[in-house]
DNA sequence: GGTTAAGGGTGGTCTGACCACTTTACGGCG
DNA sequence: CGCCGTAAAGTGGTCAGACCACCCTTAACC
């Protein structure tokens, strides 16, 4: 950084000025928590006006690259790809907004998730599991979450773990599912009996229960 | 849209405008292509400033979710996400856990749209998968796409697709993937002999080739 | 040394001016 | 009446400037 922003004929200021921040963190080494120049300092080395130098920012911290924070300066953040797909995915959810697309991505999900913790699963685990179907004050949709958040940590694989929990929380907007209480007690077995091939079976054969319907 | 924008003591204005935005896309069913409100209506009717408004814009527009073009206004795109994954890949490849989380979700996705497919794949199809496996000017990322492409239309899954095609663009930001030629001829094989228990297997037992490691 | 206030710096928001480009409207001519 | 050219109106694009809310640092006072 140190040169004023090309104007490519087709570029628009704020897309120069995005370039430059990037290639300004690269050069710097910038790890999540350090400062970033100030939007006046920016504009004056970067020879484009505040604004221009806003919009870049803003576009940033959307994405959530940035954080920037009244009197004290502009940030780089942890970087959580996780709330992009959120944002994302709302749009994406929006156009596929049937409810059958949601609710069988979401079972391959849960399914696929099962299985990726199956040999991960010890005895503590399956207590915590056994724990959580016994437990009467919880509703079938909450139980169902807790179940599959528990499985879906098991799994250690955080973008499936993220992608299913924005489809979860979608689906919610339109109702509350969840499969029949026998189905968990039967994945729970499967766990304590080590039977890995009968995980797929299991998930093919349930419905999911659709609370609209009841 | 006809309120002014809500200022919550923690919410920033160009938020609260990207809010309204959504829900106006919403209200009005708009179809990309579509027009959005000019800025300065925009502004009028938000009661925020006009630089408000373009911030929110900016953010937007990063994302591939709208098109501004001078002289004519800002319209709803078909949805595009180059630009914003260019962006986010210089951050994902930082980590390279949540690189293998990627490479393993996105795999999952595609055995679950293979199995999707299986039931619609017919003659015609084989054909046109062939096709593709013996197009020699095609280079092995490319194949890959296209098959991959091919197979998640017949799943008939659009959310699938459709975050499966996200997590593609963000994988090849950081290098090109692929499998094994094999695999390709053995899985339209699957579908030639109507072998459906084997395509799990099937991918179970090939590791993607990473372009990167040659 | 501790506390408080002031000063300087930060981002946040808005207004206004002006430019480049596109679309629309109007007038003149055939 | 239709077409063409020009001007006006409308669009986004950029910048400067003003002022506010907040934060941090420094200086002054007890």
């Amino acid at each position: 950084m140190g040169s004023s922003v090309v104007m490519s004929s087709k570029q628009k200021v704020y897309q120069g000025v995005l370039q430059k921040i990037r290639q300004y963190i690269d050069h710097q080494h910038l790890m999540p928590g350090d400062k970033l120049p100030s939007e006046r300092e920016l504009a004056d080395t970067l020879q484009a006006g505040r604004s221009s130098v806003r919009e870049a920012l803003r576009a940033m911290e959307l994405l959530g690259l940035i954080e920037t924070r009244r009197g004290e300066g502009t940030f780089l953040s942890t970087y959580r790809p996780y709330e992009t797909v959120e944002l994302l995915s709302s749009f994406i959810l929006k156009e596929a907004r049937t409810r059958k697309d949601l609710f069988l991505a979401k079972k391959i999900l849960e399914k696929e998730a099962a299985k990726l913790a199956f040999s991960r699963i010890d005895g503590q685990d399956l207590d915590k599991l056994e724990h959580l179907l016994h437990d009467s004050l919880m509703g079938p949709t909450d139980r169902h979450v807790a179940f599959f958040k528990y499985l879906f940590a098991k799994s250690e694989n955080l973008l499936l773990a993220r992608v299913w929990q924005l489809m979860e929380e979608f689906s919610h907007t339109i109702n509350k599912l969840y499969y029949n209480k026998v189905f968990y007690i039967e994945l729970v077995q499967l766990y304590s009996t080590k039977n890995y091939q009968l995980i797929e079976p299991l998930f093919d054969s349930f419905a999911i229960v659709d609370d609209q319907m009841e």
